[in-house]
This record gives C-alpha cells, sequence and structure tokens, in this order.
DNA sequence: ACCTGAACACCGTTCAAGT
DNA sequence: ACCTGAACACCGTTCAAGT
C-alpha cells in the first residue's frame, strides 16, 4: 500500500520522486488523523490508558510531535467530542411526535458517549462550539421547537437533556472502567447484602428497600429510560 | 497549647514525659485529620491543586505518610464525599410538602458540591455506602416515600435526582475552576456572538435563538431550579 | 512549516529503614 | 504500629535543533 489517495485527491506521487512519504504510506500528521487515533486510543485502553505517548504512539512519532496540530491534551478532546457529535444523525422534526424524537435525540448522545468511554468527561463543563456540535444541537432545537414550547424552556432544556445523557453515560464508563460487567453484577450483590444488613432502626427505609434499590443496577438503560422519562414529561407539562 | 485532650479523652501527657508529641501540639495523622486537610486544600486550591503532596504539607508531613492511613487518592475522595454528605440535614417527612421537601434536598447537594469544588467528580459512578451517604440517603427515601410513590419510582428517583445534583455541580465546578465570573461573562458573550454570526442558512434555529440560549449563562441557579423542576413534575406524574 | 529527541516539572505510589 | 526520605514510574508539555 505504497500509494494511497491523498484526502484531497493530489496525484499519485510517481516512485522516483524524492518527496515520497518516509514511512510506507503513513499519512502525514493532521488535526483529523490526531483526533482518529485518540478515538482509537480511547476505545482500547479506556480514559486511564489515553495519553499523549499513546496517541503519538498510534501514529508511529513522538509525544511532541502532536503539539504542532493541537494545543494541549484539552484541545484534543474537544475535537473528539466533537467529531462524535457531528456523527449524530437528527431526524427532521414532526410535530406529532416530537417528544419520541427529543428522546432519541438524548438516548443517542447516551449511546454516543458510551461507545467512547470517558469521552462524557470532556463534554461536561464545556460550551460545544464545533461545527458537528453546532449542527447537532441546531437540529436539536427544530425539534424542540416542532413542540410547540416556548423559546425560554427551550434553551433551558436544550442544555439540560445533553446534560443528563452525558452524566449519565460518564457514570456509567466510570463503572465500565473499574470492572467487568460481572463483577459489577457482584459489586452490585454486595452493597445489597450490605444495605440489607444495616440497623433496620436507624436506616428503616435502605433496609426494607435494599432489594429496589440495587435490583436493577445491572440493567443501567431502564434507569436511564426513566429519568428520560421524567424530564420530557416535565418538560411536555410547560407547553 | 501544648496538651490538647486527645479524641479519646486519655489523660495529658506530663511534660517530663519522652512521649509528648515532636511537633508543637500538632495532632497526630488520622484518617479524619486528613480528610479535614484534603477539603481544605481542596477549597483553597481547587480540584487540580488537591494532590497528596499538598494534604501532606497541609498536615506537616510528607506525602507516604498518608497511605498509613489511607489505601489511596481514590479511597481519600470517598471519605471527603462522605463527610460532606454527612453533614447534610434532611427534616421529617410532611406528605403536604414532598415535592418541595424533595426539591430542597437535591438543592442541598448542589450546594454542597458548589462549595467543594471538584468534588462531584469523586461522587459520580460511585454508589455511596459511607456512613454519612447512608444516613442522608436513608432520610431521602423517607421525603420519597411521603409522596406516596411506588416502591420502584422510589428507587429511581433517588438514583436520578442526585445524579443531576451531582453532574450539575460538577459542569459548574469546571467553569469556575477554569475562569473568574468575570471572564465567565464574557466567554459566554463571546459564544453568543459567534452563535449570532453563524450562517443563517444552515443553522436557523441557532442563530435566531443565540439570545435566549446564553442569556441566562451568567445566573445558572434559574437553569438548576428548571431543571429540577422538570424531574420532580416527572416524577409526581408517577403517582 | 513541520517534526523530533531529550529533558523538565509534577504527582501517585512503593519500599526499605527508622522509631 | 506508625512514620519518613528517597526513589520509581508515568505523563503533559517545552525547547532547541533538525529538515
Amino acid at each position: 500500500m505504497a500509494f494511497v489517495s491523498s484526502p484531497r485527491d493530489e496525484p499519485p506521487v510517481p516512485p522516483w520522486s524524492k518527496r515520497r512519504p518516509r514511512d510506507s504510506g503513513r499519512p502525514r500528521l493532521s488535526r483529523d488523523a490526531i483526533v482518529d487515533a485518540a478515538l482509537g486510543v480511547l476505545d482500547a485502553a479506556g480514559y486511564d490508558g489515553l495519553n499523549m505517548r499513546a496517541v503519538a504512539d498510534a501514529l508511529g512519532t513522538g509525544p511532541a510531535s502532536l503539539y504542532a496540530h493541537v494545543s494541549g491534551k484539552e484541545e484534543l478532546f474537544g475535537l473528539m467530542v466533537d467529531r462524535v457529535a457531528g456523527e449524530m444523525v437528527v431526524p427532521d422534526p414532526d410535530p406529532e411526535r416530537w417528544q419520541e424524537q427529543v428522546k432519541d435525540f438524548v438516548r443517542a448522545i447516551y449511546r454516543n458517549f458510551l461507545a467512547h468511554p470517558g469521552l462524557a468527561r470532556a463534554n461536561l463543563g464545556t460550551i460545544p462550539t464545533g461545527p458537528g456540535a453546532v449542527a447537532a444541537m441546531d437540529r436539536f432545537l427544530g425539534l424542540l421547537i416542532a413542540g410547540g414550547l416556548p423559546e425560554r424552556v427551550i434553551a433551558y432544556a436544550a442544555d439540560i437533556l445533553p446534560l443528563y445523557a452525558t452524566a449519565y453515560a460518564f457514570e456509567q464508563s466510570v463503572f465500565a472502567e473499574r470492572m467487568t460487567e460481572e463483577e459489577g453484577a457482584e459489586y452490585v450483590r454486595q452493597i445489597h447484602d450490605y444495605f440489607a444488613a444495616l440497623p433496620a432502626d436507624r436506616f428503616p427505609h435502605i433496609t426494607s428497600m435494599a432489594g429496589a434499590l440495587t435490583r436493577d443496577d445491572p440493567q443501567p438503560e431502564a434507569r436511564f429510560e426513566f429519568g428520560l422519562e421524567m424530564l420530557v414529561t416535565g418538560l411536555a407539562a410547560q407547553r
């Protein structure tokens, strides 16, 4: 694979040229390539495994080379978030189904962040202004407008709903990084036993509800759906 | 202050004893003292300033000494969260006012975490099992039970509502660490101008709503209240 | 302009040695 | 049992030097 067409469709480099890439077809460093590599490292090694050295390694270079394209780790995280946001597909608004469409959008955020563990952390505490995020946000606003909500309510909801999905995904990511699914189930079982064994006179509710409090933890989707239902119900009440 | 009564009310150490504290009255190291110092460092230097060396420094010792009492930074964070949780005051349930009482509890979580920037991060992704958190949770469950909600709904709500407060506080903390209030206002103003200047044909909603989307950011409390209202309205609909 | 090797600064944690 | 100095491992970032 010595000759790959470059992203800009330049003519292929003839073999006698001195300007051939020094490594076998490896693309030159670029912001996009760095973001690609970083997402790959994140998916493979998790949040704790994502560092500038690992990203540089995946690109066959040293960490210092990244700083010619990216100001630092924080900017890199921002670019990764925007890449993922840009991949979101938001349907055209259907006023009849606005609540379901809004829910689908929030679910998509949740799933996107779950797919890249730890990335949710980078989305908390930033106002996304990249092209991908802006495009997704604009179409999300379209869904809320189709719901006939007042402008002030839309502005709040456009902030709160993604925050919910991000926070929930972040919490799940933390668990997933710390333990496997089986270990998680065992952990929840231990919590259940601990709750149930607490002195019932001092903690009457936790002890009596130990089962309900820990039952659904292996299936976090149901709890996510419940919270989403709470939010959208509360939103619809504002019409 | 050479003679302070020890936590266990041991008799004072006579001045001719060789077992007097080597430093002027400084208490011996303990988990509680370490948690105290860590909260002090956190409040003064923020999340980025909180490290084992700084905590040890505040106690007049070296970082290695902490590991005799605390297994590591993660456990220390857990202890700090539990300390703060234990300081929460939850009223006796009043079925007539259950919605307002639930809101007050969520507000208290939010404020507690705002008071200790970065601590919210430690609460995301853990099931709190310390004495302080368990006590607060039990009394919170009491408020939800007084609301006449089904057990399954209570179990979900007891997880979702604190998650909301924690996530919101975390987001605010990230901003607060990154910039002062004035810088934040200026930042939001720039975002407003950026949104308003986007091409209106491709981003019709963001451009037309630029004002509403950025108006309230200097006053995050209103948005927090709005999200809380959404959640509790959705919760009450489950009765 | 882009890339690189080497180094700096910082920090969580360990360990052998002290009392 | 508790504490400590010193060191190790790791990682974000910088910088002077290369092409």
